[in-house]
DNA sequence: GCCAAAACTATTGTTGACAATTTATGCTAA
DNA sequence: TTAGCATAAATTGTCAACAATAGTTTTGGC
């Protein structure tokens, strides 16, 4: 594999100063990979013992999967991860669609020629890897979120980015983790980011955020038919 | 003042179950009125006697506050009230734009008839209260972030009413408590509000998505000049 | 007189024990 | 047998003390 670009949102240094915060990072990653399965109950006494911790940096770390809505919490109650609904994931697409809209307009407004030109070169390398992986790899869907984080990154709107990057791609990839196969869209997709990238080449916001809404409403609607399918 | 609707946002119960969610609360209002000022430092230990409790329960509620950004911290450093810049303000309305014109979209998907003719009702008696507060009363802010409430929960996306009323309103709510004076914009705003219902009554996606997000944004131009002219 | 390094202070991060609340269990009675 | 209540176990919420880190002052040297 030629090149292999950094990876978006892994964005957790390899020791963070605070013991939260890996601990955080620790059960994050257990949730996307699904060795924490979907409605699991959390017991913090538990989990301190397996991370060998104190409770305290524990709660602070369940508090900020909440936040990022892997966990559910109820007071006095405890806290489950999330379970992944139909009803959700629309939420989230939809939420998405908005708000990528927007940013793949601003990133029309604001990116750079340089990052225009770094932005076609990602493609590139992204078709290339589509031939030599026959489309299915884990690769390509990292490729996937990197172009979208991209875009996201160029909007500089903080709040976007921080939305997209923290909650919403991590939902998105617990759901691809778990659903048990998605198909090899790669190159439908792949000419969807042409398109959008060339809008916003000539700086046509307009154009720009039109495609990228239809580029995620058509994603939804196949994720969508997926998980009913697996549902019954 | 005739049948005061119930203000959307304040969404606590008058006493919590947990003693860190109640002086989240307290300092949440502190915060917005701007008792806590702008940039200030918030020591753990000072605030923890000024509330009676622990710093346990003390350290959760920054941690929420922290959440929905009215906080910022840094590790081992310490945290301080944001600090509302025209650069945050600018990322939240546009983000703002894109997310409620979403939601007035799907409202005007979903909402019962019964909710959309509530909608009038709410609309006929902020027509009431500017006649007779002439428009600058504290009453006519909450009431535009009823109507917006409204909307976002006809939407009945949960993601996006979390983040709207959760997040976005307050920091408009803190941003408008400190700014010196704004106009008093307020038939304005409701002509547009009865534009959008009524394109939410004609079932028109399409347009209510459009005049949701030309409202927002023009809001955005008015309150842009205003922190402007502020800051020099 | 000024800069740099070291000691000190203030503040946050972490821990283990205690209190309050919810959920589960078992008993009694209809 | 089952419904309902009381009791007990498990789990979360809260507290106060300890450890580690960042910011500040002091002191020594040039």
């Amino acid at each position: 594999m030629p090149d292999t670009p950094p990876l978006a949102a892994t964005e957790a240094s390899p020791e963070s100063p605070t013991l939260a915060r890996r601990t955080f990072d620790s059960i994050k990653a257990d949730i996307i990979s699904g060795a924490l399965g979907q409605g699991s109950k959390i017991v913090e006494s538990d989990l301190a013992l397996k991370y060998g911790i104190s409770r305290g940096p524990l709660r602070e770390a369940i508090h900020q999967l909440e936040r990022i809505k892997l966990v559910v919490r109820i007071p006095h109650a405890g806290s489950r991860v999330v379970t992944l609904d139909t009803r959700m994931m629309e939420d989230i697409y939809n939420a998405r669609e908005a708000i990528e809209g927007m940013a793949a307009r601003l990133a029309a407004r604001l990116m750079t020629d340089e990052e225009i030109a770094s932005l076609s070169t990602l493609l590139d390398q992204h078709e290339a890897a589509i031939g030599k992986t026959d489309g299915r790899a884990y690769f390509q869907r990292e490729g996937d979120i990197d172009f979208h984080f991209r875009i996201a990154a160029a909007s500089q709107n903080q709040w976007i980015l921080e939305k997209l990057n923290g909650e919403l791609y991590q939902l998105i990839r617990m759901c691809r983790h778990q659903s048990s196969q998605f198909p090899a869209r790669a190159q439908t997709a792949l000419d969807q980011h042409r398109q959008i990238a060339a809008a916003i080449g000539e700086r046509d916001e307009e154009l720009a955020e039109l495609l990228m809404r239809r580029h995620i409403s058509g994603a939804w609607a196949i994720v969508k038919t997926i998980l009913e399918d697996q549902n019954d």
